[in-house]
RNA sequence: GGAGGGGUUCCCGAGCGGCCAAAGGGGACAGACUGUAAAUCUGUUGGCUCUGCCUUCGAAGGUUCGAAUCCUUCCCCCUCCA
């Protein structure tokens, strides 16, 4: 069985999609239909198309579709801004709950697949991110390595020392920077329960092709649409913004940060074309490593003919839709 | 036609008589993941009856106890001279 509700969570909780998969797998096109189809309104689960002017290289829907099916969470901040898994969960928790108030179903549509594990199981009260700290700590690891703030994490925070490996610089200095907010360890705060169970009842969908290489196939071809649309003059106007470098979360997305070094001259067109399909098949294999351990989650082939009447199907058992 | 340089495992590329199934990088595959997550990090990557054996370094011969490494011939590629 791999049914994701109960008939009583249905009757005590209200429900919510999660349309989740891989890029390039045709999350996007699915959603619209769905949402032409049943009484619901779009919560994007994505990372990246948070960013206002970066449309081309986030396979961002365009203005016209984005005016007929509005999809909350889009171009919600500036690329020289972060956001965060956090900032999300209160974001998607908000607009989860005015769709509902509003007698409509939730459909959160994306590819960020921490935002949906965070948002379905709860983030450990932490501190945010504090860029004055942030700072220090990268001073820090220019002047003393690697190998030194991990030495440090394990005077603090012992358990964090041995689970983080020491090559990952991101996650010490996280660590280390939830110790210098919070004055308490990082392992200690994470102790208890999580903040929240996800007030919903929810039917998780993924799509997916079946073949691995029908996947890269997809994703190859949509780069190469991606630059006819003009994807490296986004990129040369995302360039022209005041304070906007190839260290921001926003120019780390995959295509943007290739776009960015061929710009620079450190490469040719080529190489940059053949680096940024690698980058985007090597993303979708991470996300399908977060997809393959999704508990209670249909699996869909996105290249299926009847991937939306079976879709369609399932939603409508499962939700007890009427529609 | 002449003078050089080169052909190495999926790709690039090191090796230049034994320590070589062959460094390193890329790619691919698998995994981890608590406010950067389109990020960050880890492992594997010729085959097998797997503490050993078999096949692999352009091809075929040869030298040697032993060859990716030395010799001969042949086949390709590149640079320069003609």
């Amino acid at each position: 069985m791999t049914l994701s509700l109960s008939r009583g969570d249905v009757l005590s909780k209200p429900p919510a999609i999660f349309l989740m998969g891989p890029t390039a797998a045709g999350k996007t096109d699915l959603a619209l239909r769905l949402f032409d189809t049943l009484p619901c309104e779009l919560i994007s689960v994505d990372s990246a198309l948070v960013y206002k002017g970066m449309d081309i290289g986030t396979a961002k829907p365009s203005q016209e579709l984005l005016a007929h099916a509005p999809h909350r969470l889009i171009d919600i901040i500036n690329p020289t801004e972060s956001y965060s898994a956090a900032s999300f969960c209160d974001d998607a928790l908000l607009a989860m709950a005015e769709i509902t108030a509003a007698g409509r179903i939730p459909l959160l549509v994306g590819g960020t697949m921490l935002y949906y594990r965070a948002l379905e199981y709860g983030l450990s009260e932490l501190p945010a991110t504090d860029p004055v700290v942030r700072a220090r700590l990268d001073a820090e690891f220019e002047d003393t390595g690697l190998s030194a703030l991990h030495r440090r994490l394990m005077g603090v925070d012992p358990l964090a020392a041995a689970r983080i490996n020491p090559n990952d610089r991101q996650r010490i200095q996280r660590a280390l920077e939830v110790y210098e907010l919070a004055g308490v360890s990082m392992s200690q705060l994470c102790e208890g329960e999580r903040r929240q169970k996800l007030p919903y009842a929810l039917a998780k969908l993924i799509v997916a092709p079946t073949e691995r290489a029908t996947l890269h196939r997809r994703i190859e071809l949509r780069f190469d649409a991606m630059l006819r649309q003009g994807f490296i003059e986004e990129v040369t106007r995302l360039r022209e913004l005041e304070g906007l470098d190839l260290s921001m979360p926003s120019m780390r997305a995959v295509g943007y940060r290739q776009a960015w070094g061929y710009l620079d001259g450190n490469y040719g067109y080529d190489d940059m074309v053949s680096k940024g399909v690698a980058a985007t098949r090597q993303f979708a294999k991470r996300q399908l490593t977060w997809l393959r351990s999704e508990v209670g989650a249909v699996w869909l082939d996105g290249e299926s003919p009847t991937l939306f009447d079976d879709t369609l199907k399932y939603l409508r058992s499962e939700l007890e839709l009427s529609v």
